[in-house]
DNA sequence: CGGCAAACCTGCGAGC
DNA sequence: TGCTCGCAGGTTTGCC
């Protein structure tokens, strides 16, 4: 799913779509997603105006006129369609919520795997335990190497389960966290706590500069993500070790290592259940 | 408290 | 063609 990328690239179409307009109606088809929607879920936003349409992390938060806000979480394949009304037709498999606007537009939240959520919060939605404890945005200026060092503490734990924690660093998933380690030369089984000041203001350029040249991109498409109007995103593309596995390591090649030297094959392991893909030449 | 595996659920591609 | 198996972008829970 969707990481920050994706989840940026979803909120600017719902940002369009919604802004500024009411909505007419919320319909909803099935409610045992992760967690039950709120009872009061569709009566609470129907005529409400949306003010406003964020993201902290990976979730998209929708201001409504009356100062109630609308979580939002796309889970691992959490998808939202937008089209006009003239276009809709009706629900699809795994529609679960669907906004209805009053100027006809239509936004329906589909997720096939039903890990996404949907949750109701007031104005002191920071307050909310999905928020609390949340470490800073990447892509603002506040994110430096001093901070991310602070926030990876003395922990042990290896650096890349270290970076899939959104109390570190909010936003990041599988694909970036593996990306931005490769791009920083650091190793993903090194100690968090052991990151040097030099090595994490490497770290925190090249988390900035993934996410943003993946926003850029509309985000990566594999398997079920794909933005709202149905286009694919195109960061995939552009993957240095994510899904390329046994494959050259670019990096290491363009350094003039010869591209039959074995070392520089990008190897995949699993760490804490999750693959890790990296280059052990680079990485070390 | 910190660290980690498992569970949540469906779909898809690979291999037989 | 059709089956089974393994794997998938996240978060939370509960165990050690």
């Amino acid at each position: 799913m969707p990481e920050l990328p994706e989840v940026e690239t979803v909120r600017r179409a719902l940002s369009l779509a919604l802004e500024g307009g009411v909505i007419r109606s919320v319909e909803i088809r099935r409610n045992d997603l992760r967690i039950p929607f709120p009872e009061n879920l569709a009566a609470a936003m129907r005529e409400q105006k949306v003010k406003s349409v964020f993201r902290r992390g990976k979730y998209i938060l929708m201001a409504l006129g009356d100062g109630q806000h609308v979580a939002l979480h796309l889970g691992m394949s959490g998808r939202v369609r937008i089209m006009d009304g003239k276009d809709w037709a009706g629900p699809a498999k795994h529609d679960h919520f669907i906004i209805h606007a009053a100027d006809g537009k239509v936004a329906a939240l589909n997720d096939s795997r039903r890990f996404g959520m949907v949750f109701l919060t007031s104005d002191e939605w920071e307050a909310h335990p999905a928020w609390n404890s949340m470490g800073p945005e990447p892509l603002d200026t506040g994110f430096s190497a001093s901070v991310l060092r602070k926030r990876l503490g003395k922990s042990s734990r290896p650096l890349k389960l270290a970076l899939l924690d959104q109390r570190v660093v909010a936003g990041l998933g599988n694909i970036y966290v593996c990306e931005a380690l490769h791009m920083a030369g650091l190793s993903p089984f090194s100690p968090a706590g052991g990151v040097s000041a030099v090595e994490s203001e490497r770290l925190v350029s090249a988390i900035k500069d993934v996410l943003s040249r993946a926003i850029d991109a509309g985000g990566s498409t594999l398997r079920d993500y794909s933005q709202a109007n149905g286009e694919t995103g195109y960061f995939q593309f552009a993957f240095s070790v994510y899904d390329r596995e046994a494959e050259f390591c670019r990096k290491c090649v363009s350094n003039g290592d010869s591209a039959e030297n074995e070392s520089c094959r990008i190897e995949r392991v699993v760490q804490s259940g999750r693959s890790t893909f990296y280059c052990p030449r680079c990485q070390s």
